[in-house]
DNA sequence: CCTGTCAGTTGTGTGTTACAACTAACCTTG
DNA sequence: CAAGGTTAGTTGTAACACACAACTGACAGG
C-alpha cells in the first residue's frame, strides 16, 4: 500500500529539486553569454551538436535543438555572419544544407566547453564520491523517461 | 594520480547530463503555458514563492527568481489583473508591496501543481528503485553546490 | 528641512521564439 | 515527361520576456 504514498512523495520532491535547479542556475533570465562568451543558450547547444555530429541539416538541427525551422534558419544565418560556421549545400539534394563548424567556430566551442568543465569540475569537487555516483546514476534515467514521455 | 581524471570524465558526464535534461525538457522555447495553464514559466515561480511564503515584497520576489525590479512590477502588475494575486501596501512601510496571492492564484497553482504532480508521478514510475533513489540523493547535492559557488 | 537611500514604475530597446505564406528543389505518377 | 505533391529553407510579422535607465514617492538621519 505505502507503494503510491512514497510515489507520490519522490514526485513532489522531484518537482521542488527540478524547480530549484532551474532557479539556481538562472535559467529564467535570457542570459545572452554562455560561459563567457557572446553567444546565446541555443547557439551553445547548436555549436555543440555541430561540433559533435557533422554535417548537419537545418532540418536536423531543428530537431536536436527542438526549434522551429525559421528560428534555425536565422540562428544559422547569425551563426554564419559570426563566421562561426558555413552552409554549403548538399550536393546531392541541393535543397538542404550541410552545416559545418568554421575552425573559429570549433575554437569557440572548444573554449566554451573548458570553462564549463571548470565550472564543473568545481562542483564535482565540492560533492561526495557518493553524491556524485548518485547523480550519475539518477540523471541519466531522468533524461531517459523524459524522452520516453515526450512520446 | 587517477583521482583528477575521474573528476574530469565525471565533470564531462554532468555537463552532457545536464545538456540533455535542458534540451529533453524543452527550456528553449519560450512555453508559453505551463502545465496546461496560461502563464508563463517565471509566472509559474512567482505563483509557488508566493503559495509557500507569504507575503512578499516585489524586491523579495525579484531576488527569488533572479529577476530585474522592474521586470518583477509588470510580472506582478500582469498577475494581479488576472485576479491571481493583490498588491496591498505594508502599513509599516509605505514604499514597499505586501504581495498576497488570490483564493484563485492558490487554486491555479494547485491545478498547475496536481498536473506536474501527476506527470512526475509517470516519470518516478518508470524508474527504478535504486534510480529514483540516486536521482533524489544526487539532485540535492547538485542544487547544493551550485548555490555555494554562486556564492 | 535637506539629502540620500530604497521600493516600485514607466519608457525604451533587444533578443528569441512561433506561425504563416512564400520559393526552390526534388520526387512520384500517370 | 509534365503535373502535382512533398521537402528544405526563407522571410514577414507578431508576441513575449527581459534588462537598463530615468523617473516618482516614501522613508530615515543629520
Amino acid at each position: 500500500m505505502g507503494a503510491r504514498q512514497v510515489d507520490s512523495a519522490e514526485a513532489a520532491r522531484l518537482h521542488e529539486l527540478l524547480m530549484e535547479v532551474v532557479r539556481a542556475a538562472g535559467l529564467l533570465q535570457p542570459d545572452h553569454t554562455v560561459a563567457g562568451h557572446p553567444v546565446s543558450l541555443s547557439q551553445a547547444f547548436a555549436l555543440h551538436e555541430l561540433d559533435i555530429d557533422t554535417p548537419l541539416s537545418q532540418r536536423d538541427l531543428a530537431e536536436r535543438l527542438r526549434l522551429e525551422k525559421s528560428s534555425v534558419s536565422r540562428l544559422a544565418a547569425e551563426l554564419e555572419r559570426q563566421g562561426l560556421l558555413v552552409r554549403e549545400r548538399d550536393p546531392d539534394n541541393h535543397r538542404q544544407y550541410r552545416l559545418r563548424l568554421t575552425d573559429q567556430g570549433r575554437a569557440i566551442h572548444a573554449r566554451m566547453a573548458t570553462t564549463f568543465h571548470q565550472q564543473y569540475e568545481c562542483w564535482v569537487a565540492a560533492m561526495t564520491h557518493s553524491e556524485r555516483a548518485a547523480l550519475l546514476k539518477g540523471l541519466p534515467a531522468l533524461v531517459r523517461v523524459i524522452r520516453q514521455h515526450l512520446h
